[in-house]
DNA sequence: ATGTATACCACACAAATGTGTGGGTGTCAA
DNA sequence: TTGACACCCACACATTTGTGTGGTATACAT
């Protein structure tokens, strides 16, 4: 899809997609030169072509703000309360609040999502298949859901810590707990979400 | 938080928004301007005047698509592939797919988000508080998970057909399916994903 | 009668913004 | 040594874009 990039120009990439994505929308050409300390727009412009050429950004003529990235994607959901009181028409004064993710985003790709594999979750919700969002962070606390090493394998596990012992624990009564020494094993990061798709 | 709105001030602010959720970016004034076929840029920015006013988005001043909503919120995340394959890295090259779930939004207020009351659909690993994502349809197939109304209540259910019944099939053993007359309740919609938070 | 709000218009102006021209330095492969 | 690239600069120019001024018309409440 795209050809490789070098360092300067994928820091370019990368302010711009975080000012799409955090911020309002893409930024102007001077905008970036400021960030970048660039005194002149040309510079930025070179940078823009280059990107469009490498096939990550896409540019419309004359336009302000008009750089798109490819594979860009949104979201935003409203979510309603609980509707089971009753009223049989779902309108958007219902609206709970907003499914925020945003803030989990672009932290120097502290976030990212596993594929769940197994049923060792199966009884906290975690199926198969299913995407778990995981924030990287070395320290747990007891009961969090967390994505541990062992064996050079990532599993998803309940952390459990109980008298100096550490355990990680399943969600399935087909599974037994794992007694795990300290310095063996590896925390990855903690799970943060749980997202399922149906067809 | 926000006034009421006017029909034409909700339809300004309906095209703002998907403007900037599917679009690259805010529009600028005189292509609202085109759009409603105003010739005049001076009624859009009275309309953003309102529209700021009523508190329904945030206006910058002397910058172009500085059009910003309240609670606007963004989401892109990387999915990586399954990585029990055992490289201690997780590196970028890893990644499946990106969630992408830009393409259910507004279209025309189809899709909503329900928090889940209740455990039965425990077993489909639908838990109480979990959010799910519904496509709003009257026709399903058999297998879906649906949201009906029974009784006044959005329930979350499988949706059976089994020679000419119908059942709304719970995820729990302590549950029983229910038989439904099938003039007597109604779809909302098609369950498509779940997405549970942890704290 | 007066004020306030909605819903438009025309036109002008200055700032913001994208674009163009024409440079420069270095590196690296042909 | 020539060319292609990455990586910068200065400066000018035309368009886009936000903003301001000053209108018109209707409706509605005080």
């Amino acid at each position: 899809m795209g050809a490789a990039l070098t360092e300067k120009q994928n820091r370019v990439l990368k302010f711009i997609a975080q000012r799409i994505w955090r911020e309002k929308g893409a930024p102007t050409i001077r905008e970036i030169a400021q960030h970048f300390k660039f005194s002149s727009t040309g510079t930025v412009r070179d940078y823009l072509r280059v990107l469009q050429k490498k096939g990550y950004i896409k540019l419309a003529k004359k336009k302000s703000r008009a750089i798109e990235l490819i594979n860009e994607k949104l979201l935003q959901i409203p979510v309603l309360a609980q509707i089971c009181a009753g009223t049989p028409t779902l309108t958007y004064e219902d609206i709970e609040g907003y499914l925020d993710l945003e803030r989990i985003l672009f932290q120097d790709d502290q976030i990212f999502a596993l594929r769940v594999k197994g049923e060792s979750m199966i009884e906290a919700g975690i199926m198969p298949d299913d995407l778990v969002l995981v924030r990287r962070q070395l320290l747990c606390e007891n009961g969090d859901v967390i994505v541990a090493f062992i064996d050079g394998e990532a599993t998803v596990k309940y952390f459990r810590q109980r008298k100096n012992k550490v355990f990680l624990e399943p969600a399935n009564k087909g599974y037994k707990p794992i007694l795990i020494d300290k310095d063996t094993f590896s925390v990855i990061g903690k799970v943060i979400s749980v997202v399922r798709r149906y067809v």
